[in-house]
Formats: C-alpha cells, sequence, structure tokens
DNA sequence: GTAGGGTTAGCG
DNA sequence: CGCTAACCCTAC
C-alpha cells in the first residue's frame, strides 16, 4: 500500500519545491529489488521538478546518471533521449562557466575539469552507454575551446540551454511512457474489467498498459455503458452497492494518506486553505459513485474511519490522473524568435551537405557547435532556401 | 528523421 | 502590400 500510494503521488506531484527523492525516505522503509520502477519514478519525478523550475545543473546530471543505473538494474535499454539530455545537459552545465570573455578568467578550467575530466571520466571507466559520439565531440570542442579564443566565444555564444530542456522534455515523455500504468490505475482497471464482465475483462485485458489512458477515462466508459446495460438484476445492484462502500473507504484512507505525505514534505501547504488538486481521489477511485453520495461523503468528511483529523476540502476539479496524457508535455509554446542564418552557419550547413548528403541529424552532430541554436528541420528548411535562389 | 505544405516575421 | 527567410505542423 505504502508503495501505491509513494507511486501514485509522484505521478501526479507537481511541486516544485519538494523533492521526490525524499519522499522514498519519509515513507516506511520499503527497500527491495522490486522499488526500482517506484525508484524510476521518483528520479523522473525530480527532474521534472527541476525542469518546471528552470535549473539544469549538475543536480540534473546527477539525476540522469541515476536514472542510467536504475534503467540499468532493471535491464532496461538506454534510450538516445537520455543520452542526448545527458550529452546537452553536462554542455549546458560547463557553458554556465563560460560567461567571462576570457577562458582564463573564470571556472571554466575548474568546470573542465569537474565535469568532463571527473564526472564523465568516472562514465567512461565503467564505459557507460551515456559516453556517446555526440558527448565525445563535446569534449574535444571544450578542450580545443579553452587554447584558442576564437572557438572559446563561438561556443559562449551558442544557446544549449534549449537544447539541453528540449532533450530533457523529450526524455521524461518517453520514460512516463515506458512506466505506463501505475500500480493504483491497473488495479483499479483490473477490478472493474473483471467486475463489469469476465469476458470483456479477456478482450480489453492487452489494453491495460495503454499510456495516456486515465481512471477517469474509465469512470466515463464505464458510465456511458451503463445506459446500455440497464437490465442489471437486483442481486447486482446489491452487490455493487457493497463495492461502493469499499472504495468509498478506500479512497478516504488515500486522501489521508496522501495529504499526511504531503504536510511532511511542504509544510507551506499544511494550513490547506487551497484545495490540493492532486488529493482528491474520490472522483476518481470511486467511478461507481453518483452525484448524491458523493456530496454526501464530502460532506462528511471530517473523520475518516481510522479516525484521522483532516481539514475539509472543497471538491476541487477533477485531474487526468495520468501523467501520460497528451498535451502534458506539449504546453502551447510560442512561436521562437527569428533569427536569420550567419554566413558561417550556412558554410557549416554547405560542408555538412557535400559529406553527409541530406542527413540532416548527421550534419548537426558533426558540427553542433557551430550549429547549435538549428535543429534538423531548420537545416533542411534552410537548405531548401539555399535550393530556391539557384 | 525527413519531406513538404502552411504560417509568420521582417523588410523593401 | 507582397515577397522571402525562418519557423511550424503533420504525414509518412
Amino acid at each position: 500500500m505504502d508503495k501505491w500510494v509513494a507511486e501514485f503521488f509522484l505521478r501526479r506531484q507537481q511541486n516544485p519545491r519538494v523533492y521526490a527523492t525524499n519522499l522514498l525516505s519519509a515513507l516506511k522503509p520499503v527497500d527491495s529489488d522490486d522499488c526500482v520502477k517506484l525508484k524510476i519514478t521518483a528520479v523522473l519525478r525530480d527532474i521534472s521538478n527541476s525542469l518546471i523550475r528552470g535549473t539544469v545543473d549538475e543536480e540534473m546530471l546527477d539525476l540522469l546518471e541515476i536514472l542510467e543505473k536504475l534503467l540499468l538494474q532493471e535491464h532496461s535499454v538506454i534510450m538516445d533521449s537520455l543520452k542526448s539530455a545527458y550529452c546537452w545537459t553536462a554542455a549546458e552545465c560547463t557553458i554556465r562557466f563560460m560567461w567571462p570573455v576570457n577562458a582564463s578568467d573564470g571556472f571554466f578550467s575548474d568546470a573542465l575539469e569537474m565535469i568532463w575530466k571527473k564526472r564523465i571520466g568516472m562514465l567512461k571507466e565503467r564505459e557507460s552507454d551515456l559516453v556517446t559520439h555526440e558527448l565525445l565531440k563535446w569534449e574535444s570542442d571544450f578542450n580545443k575551446a579553452f587554447e584558442e579564443p576564437e572557438l572559446y566565444q563561438k561556443i559562449r555564444e551558442t544557446n544549449i540551454r534549449y537544447n539541453a530542456i528540449s532533450h530533457l522534455t523529450q526524455l521524461l515523455k518517453e520514460q512516463w511512457a515506458l512506466l505506463g500504468c501505475s500500480s493504483l490505475e491497473s488495479e483499479a482497471r483490473k477490478m472493474f474489467l473483471k467486475r463489469k464482465d469476465p469476458n470483456a475483462a479477456r478482450k480489453k485485458g492487452n489494453n491495460l498498459g495503454r499510456a495516456g489512458d486515465t481512471i477517469g477515462n474509465v469512470s466515463e466508459r464505464r458510465e456511458s455503458r451503463k445506459g446500455k446495460v440497464d437490465k442489471v438484476n437486483e442481486q447486482e445492484q446489491v452487490h455493487e452497492a457493497s463495492l461502493n462502500k469499499g472504495y468509498i473507504t478506500v479512497a478516504r484512507e488515500l486522501k489521508g494518506y496522501l495529504l499526511e505525505i504531503q504536510r511532511l514534505l511542504d509544510p507551506s501547504t499544511s494550513q490547506g486553505q487551497e484545495p490540493n488538486n492532486a488529493l482528491d481521489m474520490s472522483v476518481n477511485v470511486t467511478p461507481q459513485l453518483d452525484r448524491a453520495n458523493r456530496t454526501e461523503t464530502e460532506d462528511s468528511e471530517g473523520t475518516s474511519s481510522s479516525g484521522r483529523v483532516r481539514p475539509h476540502l472543497p471538491t476541487p476539479e477533477p485531474l487526468n490522473v495520468s501523467p501520460l496524457k497528451k498535451g502534458r508535455w506539449e504546453k502551447p509554446r510560442p512561436r521562437r524568435p527569428m533569427k536569420f542564418w550567419t554566413p558561417e552557419e550556412v558554410n557549416a550547413l554547405k560542408e555538412g551537405v557535400k559529406e553527409y548528403g541530406k542527413s540532416w541529424k548527421d550534419i548537426k552532430n558533426s558540427n553542433s557547435v557551430v550549429l547549435a541554436d538549428r535543429s534538423e528541420v531548420d537545416l533542411k528548411d534552410k537548405w531548401r532556401n539555399l535550393l530556391g535562389r539557384q
């Protein structure tokens, strides 16, 4: 139960002030091998929170390294998104130390030492998959930049942060999707399917892990179906009523549980004036509840069945449970500011096409310094422009 | 990842 | 206002 709640909490909680990895230690010790997934969830949450705060620093590198180790423990594949995210985060971390005009003025050499010699040196030692061609290219570029002021300037002026953030976002998207349903979600769904129609359960079984489905959806689907299956006999109704009672109890328990965790981790929200929408489980966990029933339970909620005292919470907006829902990572982002191509970039592109043809990805990787601000699509578009003029 | 059509910003 | 470069969206 601890584990389920922790997992659920981690998936839904979006609070930059909370460190998810602390959550695990705040819980009773559930440390065993089968907790790897939970740990991954925690790390993903930390990465996500870090992004929300807008910090891309060495702590992020730590998290990515931890994530890699956990994935290895799980015998998962290390995906390209993780490698790219690590690479660009490392570059971003280094570039933070390039604020002086001269390489020798600031802490650039320290950064090289800390990040590339020590940290990435260790990765090389254990032959980590994170050490990619791209990463090595950056390493040599940074080392060269220390000697060559011109290259130093060039790197210094590039916008690495944008790339780092988009790679990290992509990484999160993929990893969340890989995690699939939370235990609570799949458990709830299993129960629902079993109860509704044992045959349908078998048919729908293969949909269980589908990303993007939510308990909310289940409840909708269930309600729409309820209209069709109107001839429920009385026995069944009685049975369902007793099940409802059970769900209500569980929902209350969970709600209380989550509130406690919330208080433990983030005292600033402890007064509970604002309904924390991460906490209302009753709507989603009890799909059977009809309106009258729900308000009644909400109202009489001062004390839960276990006797915990909680502040009264107004019913918040129902949330989509799944962190996988489309749109969560796809904020309507404003158009990128327009930036005309420099002759240098155009040259790099021309050289690249000569060497690699139209594989924009390879071209970008081969000269990621000059082309740092240009996406693969940008290269393609620019090439189209260049051709158009001939 | 790439191609290709669509949209927008900047300039004369 | 029209043209073009840069940027975006989406199908494959």
